[in-house]
DNA sequence: TAAAAAATTAAACAACTGTTTAAAATAGTT
DNA sequence: AACTATTTTAAACAGTTGTTTAATTTTTTA
């Protein structure tokens, strides 16, 4: 968090901006200079080149985007309150950063796409215990029999695509940016109860 | 639906294809040009630009996008069936053409964006009287009081977002393509009981 | 068949792309 | 102070971009 106006920094802080709103496609080194202050030359000094300077923000950007589930998961709750608890701090998180999502979806899909291979999500996630624990409230009976992958997509889904469609909402439904906002608040409440009410059943 | 092999058709043909795995951004006219085994100056002699072209082909995708809605929505149905028909004829349309949600979502979020304030799709979906089925469906207290935009955006979310996130699920999850097929499919049943119980609860 | 219209082509346009070069300015070291 | 290493700059590079031009081929019309 230092050194916090280097040239290095502003070029990564305005690549960051520019490449969540507009995608690696949509937009130019000369574009990401002139938002830092800086020149075309000083990106590939620092970065070596688009790609490179790319993957640095969409890395950082998959941390970001991991980092509410595994600390939320971490913690010595019971999966119920883990799932309310996860949703709100999803949805506290999106608010702030509505664009990451749809982001990251995209680069994913792009042809010459990342590799992120190497990038370990799926083993922060396994090391909080989260899946064991599942496993556990299955056997009780105290969680339906759903597979973990299917209980990710349900998370996801609920909470990234209230974000993602944005406009789209906006356009179909003929709302404005407020009723957009009320409705993606008043969603977060539904989510929660569908999830909870759905994965944990009562009796 | 005549006129298949006609220069005017290729072009557009092919143009749906690049510009919906690609975006608007990530190609370029002499792509769609090659890809339609025609040259440059022909997509402008048909289309007169770029965007031009691409308007078209976004706007007929939305149409694609609305049409199963529009169609089960206006059945002679109860809520409930309807709904579990919805949610199958997405699933099927979307298997059929799992980049869809993803280009429309994107190319809405773009910068300079679609003007698509004349397509009337709210317009379309209010004509099946879909909108007065529920109201009257909860003032029976046979659903859940709950605002038709947030209806309609947990049916979105629980079927685009599973297509859009393919490629993220597998590295997320490092699962293969035949994994994720299968829990797409699995997951469809799941979406199906979720969103059936949560908005018509029994008692 | 001759004239007119439409379709197709190769080539060019200016602007923009990612990246590199080589010179200039600045900072750090002795 | 002089020397070295680092940072910054303007300019150039080769290739691509969307679009247009003007010439040519094909089709239609009379």
């Amino acid at each position: 968090m230092k050194k916090d106006n280097s040239t290095e920094d502003k070029i990564k802080q305005a690549a960051k901006e520019v490449f969540i709103s507009k995608g690696f496609a949509g937009c130019s080194t000369r574009e990401i200079a002139k938002a830092s202050g800086m020149n075309v030359a000083l990106v590939n000094y620092y970065f070596r080149s688009k790609s490179q300077l790319f993957a640095l923000i969409f890395n950082a950007a998959m941390e970001d985007f991991t980092n509410t589930m595994v600390e939320v998961f971490g913690r010595d709750l019971s999966l119920p309150e883990k799932m309310r608890i996860l949703i709100d701090k999803e949805y506290d998180f999106l608010t702030k950063h509505p664009e990451l999502p749809a982001f990251i979806i995209n680069e994913t899909n792009r042809e010459s796409g990342i590799s992120f291979a190497n990038a370990n999500f799926f083993e922060k996630i396994s090391e909080t215990g989260i899946f064991e624990q599942c496993i556990e409230a299955q056997k009780n009976g105290q969680m339906r029999e759903i597979d973990i992958r299917n209980m990710t997509l349900f998370i996801l889904s609920n909470c990234h695509y209230p974000f993602m469609s944005k406009n789209m909402m906006k356009s179909m439904l003929k709302i404005d940016d407020d009723q957009v906002k009320e409705a993606i608040e008043l969603h977060k409440t539904h989510v929660t109860e569908l999830l909870v009410n759905y994965l944990f059943p009562k009796k």
